[in-house]
DNA sequence: GCGCAAATATGCGCACCACGCAAGTTTCTG
DNA sequence: CAGAAACTTGCGTGGTGCGCATATTTGCGC
């Protein structure tokens, strides 16, 4: 990667970086564009060249781990179907890498901001959007795996829309509960019993 | 009903559909709210009284229909949980009563200006949204019919979740397919996948 | 019928936002 | 090292969401 990009791909982190922990600690009205680009040292008029919206900003990191489920389910070994889709998700959400670099002080208040993030209606839909945007990827890895079409066939679509609405809904179950349940676990149940046709329990 | 909600109802019913017929007329960023109020003959600060965005109008039909299939699933007949869901979804899919009073001139025109439509990101999200609100009734339904838990059990939100994540991609095949396959076809058989697990096929 | 309280519609104003355009500045390439 | 390409920045504009004050309409008790 030439020095180019890489200062590209740094900015972009930095400012989707500094717009979560700023909505996160202020409050998604509380924060201003000008704010964030502030916060990554860049002008106002340079966030808008990376993103068209503080939603989108915010939710990028989301959208980047969605679409790195796609991938790994295309890099992954042959397997079954739903073998290789929970070893794909689950990759995603293990110990996080990103996390170190990013240190949390408060965890409890962290949690707290948070929730109070993704209660955010205008962030709702942008975080539902990044996860239908994977979601392509991901029907189209599902189709190759499963030698489906993606125009002719509902198949491959609605497994992934199965996967992605398992992830959301894992993840809102976490942010439900309290004591918190690792997603991990919760993730992994979501996904055996949608791929077990979800019988009453 | 009294007068007063009776003429709430209509000027939300008619602001909502204004917005969706300009705008699958003219494209989403050819239509001003003061557009839209114009048409429900309305002040355009009214429009804000009504809806907070503009996308929220356009998508306040499908919200409502969503909403629907909550109910519906409530009021049904004690049967076992996936014929509920088949029968209550369904039947907010069939016939529209509603068709009738909007007459559509020029069938393929509309079609193409409904695939613009739902091309535009900004609804994307906001139809997403919608089906999330309407996942939280129906995920409350679930936990009715079955017995379980909202608060505790991961079980009725990913059976909702898996409603809707099916809705969602039977209607976005409806539309990418050429000649179109009915709805309602693609819905069942959706519908009938997902409980039985999703196996390849 | 009648008048009062509550709900609703409207006008006005403000802060913010997305984005086109036209420089200025940095990085890549031969 | 020079020219091209990509990126950043400042400025201006049209549009939006919403708070606030006011006028109008509706419902209700008498």
């Amino acid at each position: 990667m030439g020095l180019r990009e890489q200062k590209k791909a740094e900015t972009r982190a930095a400012l989707s970086w500094a717009a979560v922990r700023l909505t996160v600690e202020r409050g998604f009205g509380n924060v201003k564009v000008e704010d964030i680009a502030e916060a990554a040292g860049v002008s106002p008029r340079t966030f808008n060249n990376y993103f068209s919206s503080k939603g989108e900003a915010i939710v990028a990191r989301h959208l980047d781990r969605s679409l790195r489920i796609a991938e790994a389910l295309r890099a992954g070994p042959e397997e079954p179907l739903w073998e290789a889709i929970t070893r794909s998700v689950l990759a995603q959400f293990g110990p996080d890498a990103e996390a170190a670099a990013h240190p949390i002080a408060d965890a409890a208040q962290w949690t707290a901001g948070v929730r109070m993030m993704v209660s955010e209606p205008a962030l709702q839909g942008e975080m539902l959007r990044a996860g239908a945007i994977a979601e392509a990827e991901i029907a189209a890895a599902v189709a190759d795996r499963t030698g489906t079409d993606l125009q002719q066939d509902l198949y491959p679509h609605l497994v992934a829309s199965a996967v992605v609405a398992s992830i959301n809904t894992a993840t809102a179950h976490h942010l439900r509960t309290d004591p918190p349940v690792p997603v991990s676990r919760l993730l992994a149940d979501a996904l055996t019993r949608v791929a077990t046709g979800l019988s009453a329990p």
